[in-house]
DNA sequence: GTCTATACTTCGATAGAC
DNA sequence: GTCTATCGAAGTATAGAC
């Protein structure tokens, strides 16, 4: 696992992600990346070629790697709805160890994509498709009633990546008591996605119609 | 509601809501909105002192108004299930109506409010308070059951938000024919969170419980 | 209230020695 | 691969006339 040869580009990479979660894009400064990495400017250019060559490696090797981790559960034999808890388990851990995840693909999607080239667009991609896929599985087998599969991959990751993406925030509104609830604890969390997310791929009608 | 006297600020309010929605805080350039806004810079200058002193207005503004159509919901004497139902419609109708709504919620999520003085970040407070107190009091009065008021407050913000956000991004995958689905209508999608909040607020255990 | 011109600063990127 | 020094572009903000 250890890549001694890259150390250096490894350290930048690992710089560039606390930086561009925290500034976006366009408030990245390479210069606090570099010094982060406690490498030279010239150093970073040098592997990197530019501000966007090292945004790009750096969403194609995450996202990459978020997709990897989802597609070895899609390929499991489990029943779909195991699949999903397990699904929803690992875009918590993925998205909760590693915090500038969320936050850049808050932003990344605010910002509709703008910095991304084909490849990096394909490794997002990937991951509607593994998880819809997932889905429409259960659908397929009787499992799940007839949900639309992306509705539900937004229904699942949305909150998980706004949750994680908001403790600063959160923490900040408590600290200042301009929020009255308790605070949540991330395991209960991710447990009320997985509940809510079971409860709405039920089949049935699941009580009474909602009204406009 | 006409305010003729101030043309011009509207003028710059509207020019910045679509500049800081595309580009960020950091991306965002004075030039272009008062460019947008068919003024001259110094004009800008002069109503709003600077570029943080517009973009708080404008999410002060923003987050004020949005606060006051849920504030207006959650005084009516409804049932808290219907009147979960209208908070959802309201923010769709707030987010879908105003597309840069959306993206600027993102942003400001993942840079932690950093730009937010005191003021916006109580009106962006105010959000959580009321949807929290709708669920809270369904849950006193037995509708709902007891489930964590803010974690069911992400589980409907979060969805609607991301996928009004991500319309753009969508249609881009869908161009590149990159995601394998049909694509949603909106309506179906609001429904959609509508059905999954009355599901998960449901008393009752919903069916097997989830694994890790 | 409105405009032109410009001062001042920051930042991405590179040249060139070692 | 690594460093110092620096260039040139872009961007926020203001001075000052009307």
């Amino acid at each position: 696992m250890a890549r001694p040869a890259r150390v250096s580009p490894d350290r930048i990479l690992a710089a560039a992600a606390v930086e561009f979660a925290a500034q976006g894009y366009a408030g990245a400064r390479v210069d606090r990346i570099a010094r982060r990495a406690r490498v030279n400017k010239a150093m970073l250019y040098y592997h990197f070629h530019s501000k966007q060559g090292l945004y790009r490696a750096l969403l194609r090797d995450t996202f990459g790697r978020a997709a990897e981790r989802l597609q070895a559960i899609a390929a499991t034999a489990a029943p779909p709805a195991d699949q999903l808890d397990r699904v929803i388990a690992a875009i918590a851990g993925f998205v909760g160890e590693q915090q500038f995840v969320s936050a850049i693909m808050l932003r990344e999607i605010a910002e509709n994509g703008a910095h991304l080239d084909a490849a990096t667009l394909d490794a997002l991609a990937r991951l509607p498709r593994i998880v819809g896929g997932v889905i429409q599985r259960g659908i397929d087998e009787g499992a799940f009633g007839p949900v639309h599969p992306l509705a539900a991959y937004f229904s699942m990751l949305a909150p998980m990546v706004v949750y994680f993406a908001s403790a600063p925030i959160r923490r900040r509104l408590a600290a200042r008591h301009l929020v009255n609830s308790r605070p949540i604890d991330d395991d209960v969390f991710i447990q009320h996605v997985q509940d809510t997310m079971r409860r709405a791929l039920a089949r049935g009608d699941g009580g009474p119609r909602a009204k406009r």
